[in-house]
Order: C-alpha cells, then structure tokens, then sequence
DNA sequence: AATCCCAACAACCGCCGTCAC
DNA sequence: TGTGACGGCGGTTGTTGGGAT
C-alpha cells in the first residue's frame, strides 16, 4: 500500500517534491533494513532514518516499528496475571499515562499495554455497566478486587513454591531486598517478588515486595517469566468467577 | 465449507513539548 | 520572540486470525 502525500510531524524529506510513502504492515525486508540500519547507528534522527535507508516510511513509522516491535528485550506474548495487576494498580494511580506505566513493565510497550487495557479491561466494565474511570470502579477495583486478586495468586505462587522448593534445594528462597511497600507495588520495580500473604484488610496493603534489579542477585528473585502462570484460572484476571465477585462488590457499593 | 463476528494487535494520526536557529 | 523540525504520547482505526454459527 502506498500513498503520496507531503508528510508533517516526521515525514518531512525536506524537499518541496511529494515522496511516495509506503504504509501498512512492514515487510520482512523492511525489517531486515531498520534493524540493521539502527544497530549500526543506533536509534534517533528517526527522519534520517528513514531517508537514508530508503525505506518508504516517516520517520514516525521507523520509530514506532522499532520501538514496539524490532528493538531488543520486547516482550511479546501474554501479559501475566502479575502484569495484570501492575497494569492495573498503575492506571489507577496515573491514568492513561501509557509510556510512564510502560516504564514499570520491563519489555512492555506502551502500545501493548494500551491495548491490553482497551481490550480487556474497558470491555470488563461495559460489561458490569460501569465507567471504567468512575471513582466507584477504579476504587472497588484498587481496595477490593486487586487485593482479593493478589491473595489468591500469593496462595498459588506460595504452593507452587513450596513444591519448587522440595524439588529442588538449589532454589532456597533467600531473604528478600527492599521494604515492604505500602503502595501497590513499588515505583522502581522491574522484577516483582511474591511471598507469603499477609494480606490482612481491605487497606489495600498489598505485602507485594518488589525489588530492582540491581538490589540484589536475580536468582532470589521470580522473574516476570518465572512466576508461575498455571492455576487461578490460567494468565487471565478476567474469569467469569472473578468477574462476577467484582460485579458483586459494584453492587454492593450502591 | 462458508460466512460472520469479535478480540487482539499493529500501525497511523493528530497534538503537544522541546530545541535550534 | 517566532518558526519549523523533530520526538514522543495518547487516541483511534485497520487488519488479521480464530471461534461460533
């Protein structure tokens, strides 16, 4: 597919001509080129980019591209349940603020999570006939649901755990770094710990410790990867149990 | 087997802030 | 101070694949 027109923001070629600018999917080739045109000169002057490769993309176009797809440590694939949940204590705090919720899910784009969020959780609250950004859905689910949600994956990652442990004594859990955070979760976290719950009431106190990465050796650590996914309803938060407990104290609330 | 529908994801667009001139 | 280019962000749309009918 291709178009001509005379670009603004990025797409300036910065000659009075019209230049046939290509849009859609990206090709393999196309790939192939902006991968190894910013390994050799690293990313920025995105325009330059752009004209020097010959791709027929703005500048805006390579960016993107790389940044949501080609650039290095992206993850793809599933959101797990405890991405879920940072995605969703973060919002709740920031907002639409995409890049800066982005920042705390390491390999996430903001992009993806934008996504996940329009997909799933703005569906979730048509569903329960509920503004997602009222005060009453994004308290219940902060103070309520999150914490109810937390527990459970806590029980399942603690016998998971458990069982891990048994098999295999290379793994002994060692003390965890950091405080206990009396947010959700930590502002600097990018690898999140589980432990035995505590959850005690519905403060909202999570006993969800997060540590960065350079607080201590990654080994004491689950990783996003490592926490176990199996159980409590596969990777998904949005069950039709949990939706209905949620639906349940939405209704309470009134 | 064909068609339809919908969820998930990729990509585009418009706007805004920053910076250099 | 004004202006244009660039980079980034958030909203929106287009595409595609899989499941349902």
């Amino acid at each position: 597919m291709e178009r001509s027109l005379s670009e603004n923001g990025y797409g300036s070629y910065g000659s009075e001509e019209e230049i046939s600018i290509t849009k859609g999917p990206w090709t393999e080739q196309e790939d192939s080129v902006l991968f190894n045109y910013i390994t050799l000169h690293g990313e920025g002057h995105w325009n330059s980019v752009a004209r020097y490769t010959g791709l027929k993309r703005t500048g805006k176009s390579c960016r993107l591209r790389w940044l949501n797809y080609l650039r290095p440590n992206v993850r793809r694939g599933n959101i797990t349940l405890q991405e879920q949940l940072l995605i969703l204590d973060l919002h709740s705090r920031w907002g639409n603020r995409w890049s800066k919720i982005a920042e705390h899910l390491p390999g996430r784009t903001d992009n993806e999570i934008k996504n996940y969020w329009r997909t799933r959780v703005v569906k979730q609250a048509k569903q329960l006939k509920c503004d997602v950004n009222s005060k009453q859905f994004r308290d219940t689910l902060r103070f309520v649901w999150m914490p109810r949600m937390l527990e459970r994956i806590q029980a399942q990652a603690s016998s998971n755990h458990a069982q891990t442990t048994l098999n295999d004594t290379a793994q002994a859990h060692s003390e965890p770094c950091g405080a206990t955070n009396t947010g959700l979760f930590s502002e600097a976290s990018s690898a999140i710990e589980l432990h035995a719950p505590s959850f005690s009431d519905s403060s909202a106190c999570y006993n969800l410790r997060s540590c960065s990465a350079e607080e201590g050796s990654s080994s004491n650590l689950y990783s996003y990867s490592e926490i176990p996914e199996n159980g409590f309803g596969g990777a998904d938060l949005w069950t039709d149990e949990n939706i209905y407990f949620l639906q349940q104290q939405l209704a309470d609330d009134f």
